[in-house]
DNA sequence: TCTTATTGTGTTAATATGACGCAATGTAAT
DNA sequence: ATTACATTGCGTCATATTAACACAATAAGA
C-alpha cells in the first residue's frame, strides 16, 4: 500500500530531508459562530487528537516551514503566524506513540530519527475561518475545527501548547489589533465584540467597547448593514489596513 | 596544549553530548551606574564580540541548558530567565567563522557537527549587576559588561538577537515588575526611575513616577536612607516579594 | 400596527494622568 | 557656623480617560 510505504520511508529516511530533533506545532485559531476554534487532526494510528505540525527542512527557515505546513493543512498562503514558545521537555517524545506502529511496520526504534528526542517550536496562526479548507496530513484521517471550550485530551504535550498559545493570544489582543486576522473582510461591531469577549473570556460593555474601538481610528464604518437579521440591523465595518499595520508595530495604546 | 585539545574534541565529538542543530544565545542584562548593560565575550580566535551561548545536552531541557550556561558565565544560580525568540535563518551559521580555525586544527568541515546549520534559541536574563562575576568560556579570553548604548558589531546575527531581547524587555517592563531582577535588594526611587528611563529610553516625570510605583503596592519603603550622597538623601525601597510574584503573573495594570 | 430585542449615540460621575509648585534635606562652599 | 544649592518627598490642579447607565432608532415577527 502506497500509504504505508510513504510512512515507512519517512521514518527511515526523513532525516535526509529534515533537521533532526526539531519539530513545529501549530495552533490555528479561527472564529466562527461566536466561538474561538482550533484545528485538530485525528490520527489514523493514535487514539488522541493532535495539533497540526511538521518538521523543518535542512535548508529552510523555521517560519517558512510553519507556513509550508499550514498551507498544506488550510490551503491558505499568507497566514498571520507567530512563534510563541519552544517546548523542550526532554521527556516530550513520540516514542510511546510510535512503538506499536514501528512494530507493525517492522522498523527498529534505533533505525529511525523519529524515535529521537524532539524540541518543538509552537506557532500561533490566526486565520479567517471562512477561508480555510481543512485538510488532514498523511498520518491523519480528519482535520477539523474544535471549540476552545471543548478541547479533549490531546497527544503529547499538545494541551499545554494550546494553553500557551491561548495565553499568548490573550496578551496580544490587549495591545495589537489581531482581530483583523480572525474576521472576514467586513464584520459587524457585535461580531468584533464577541471575538474580544471570547478570547478574553469576560463580558465587555457594548457601548464603551464601540467607543474605544472607534477611537483607535483603525475601523472604517461601511454604509452597508447586515441583512436578514432579526431586530435592528448592525452596520458592517472593515479594518483600515494602513492603520492596522501601524498599530501592529506601535500597539494600540488602550486597555480593555 | 590542553586548550586546543579540548576545542578539537568539542568539534569532533561534541555531537555525542549535545543536540545537533540547536544552540542557545543569552542576552544577560545588568544595570549599573544608570546604564543598561549586557555581557559580551571576546573570543580568542574571532575578531568580533559575541553573546554568551552554548548547546543543549542530549537529555536536557532548553531552559536547564540556559541556566547551566549562565551559571558558568556569571556564577549565579537562580537567574530570571526567559526565552524570547528563536533565530532560524538557514544562512546564520558558524561556518565562515570556523573555517580558519578548522584549518589550523586540521579538522575537515565535514567531520564536525559545528559546521552544520544551527537554530538558536534566544534567552533574556535579568541579573543583579553587583552579584555577577563574569567568567569567559573556553573559546574566549574575556567576559565583560558593555553599555547597551555602546555595542560594537557582533559575531553572526548577535546584534539582531540583542535588539530583539531589548525590544522584549521594553514590552515587558510595561506590564511586569521586572525591575526586581535588575536591582539589588534595596534601592532608591531615583535608581528605579533611572532603570525605567534607560530601558524605555525616555524621560519620566519624577513625581508622577513615584506616585505610580507606590500605587501598585509592590514597593515597601524602608526607614533607611542612602548614605554618603550629595544633597538630600533618598530613602531605600524594596520589593514586596509576594506582590511581585503576583504582578508577574497578573500584570501591573498601568502604563508609563 | 404593535411588540420586542438589538443597535447607535449621548450623559455623567469617578478615576487616572500629566504638568507643575514648594518646602525639606544634607553636602559642600564660603 | 552659615549659606548656597541640587535633589528629594509630598501636594495641587486641570485635563483626559474610563465605567456605568439612559434613551431613541431600527427592523423582524406577531
Amino acid at each position: 500500500m502506497e500509504f504505508e510505504k510513504q510512512i515507512k520511508n519517512h521514518f527511515l529516511k526523513g532525516h535526509e530531508i529534515f533537521l533532526r530533533h526539531i519539530s513545529i506545532d501549530c495552533v490555528v485559531f479561527g472564529f466562527h459562530e461566536n466561538e474561538l476554534r482550533a484545528l485538530l487532526l485525528k490520527s489514523r494510528v493514535f487514539d488522541k487528537l493532535s495539533l497540526p505540525g511538521g518538521f523543518v527542512m535542512l535548508d529552510e527557515a523555521m517560519d517558512a516551514a510553519a507556513h509550508r505546513i499550514l498551507k498544506e493543512r488550510t490551503g491558505l498562503d499568507k497566514i498571520f503566524l507567530q512563534q510563541f514558545h519552544v517546548f523542550s521537555d526532554p521527556l516530550r517524545s513520540h516514542r510511546k506513540l510510535l512503538l506499536d506502529l514501528f512494530k507493525e511496520m517492522k522498523v527498529a526504534p534505533g533505525e529511525s530519527w523519529m524515535f529521537e528526542r524532539f524540541i518543538s517550536a509552537g506557532y500561533s496562526a490566526l486565520v479567517d475561518f471562512t477561508k480555510v479548507k481543512p485538510m488532514p496530513d498523511i498520518l491523519s484521517e480528519t482535520c477539523q475545527w474544535f471549540s476552545i471550550k471543548d478541547i479533549p485530551e490531546l497527544a503529547l504535550d499538545h494541551n499545554l501548547i494550546l494553553e500557551k498559545a491561548l495565553e499568548h493570544l490573550r496578551l496580544q489582543l490587549n495591545y495589537q489589533p489581531v482581530g483583523y486576522n480572525l474576521l472576514p473582510l467586513k464584520f459587524t461591531m457585535p461580531e468584533l465584540q464577541a471575538l474580544y469577549e471570547t478570547v478574553l473570556d469576560r463580558k465587555l460593555d457594548r457601548r464603551n467597547f464601540h467607543r474605544k474601538m472607534m477611537s483607535t481610528g483603525i475601523l472604517i464604518k461601511l454604509k452597508e448593514t447586515k441583512k436578514g437579521v432579526a431586530h435592528k440591523a448592525p452596520f458592517y465595518y472593515k479594518f483600515d489596513l494602513h492603520k492596522y499595520e501601524k498599530a501592529l508595530k506601535v500597539g494600540m495604546g488602550f486597555q480593555l
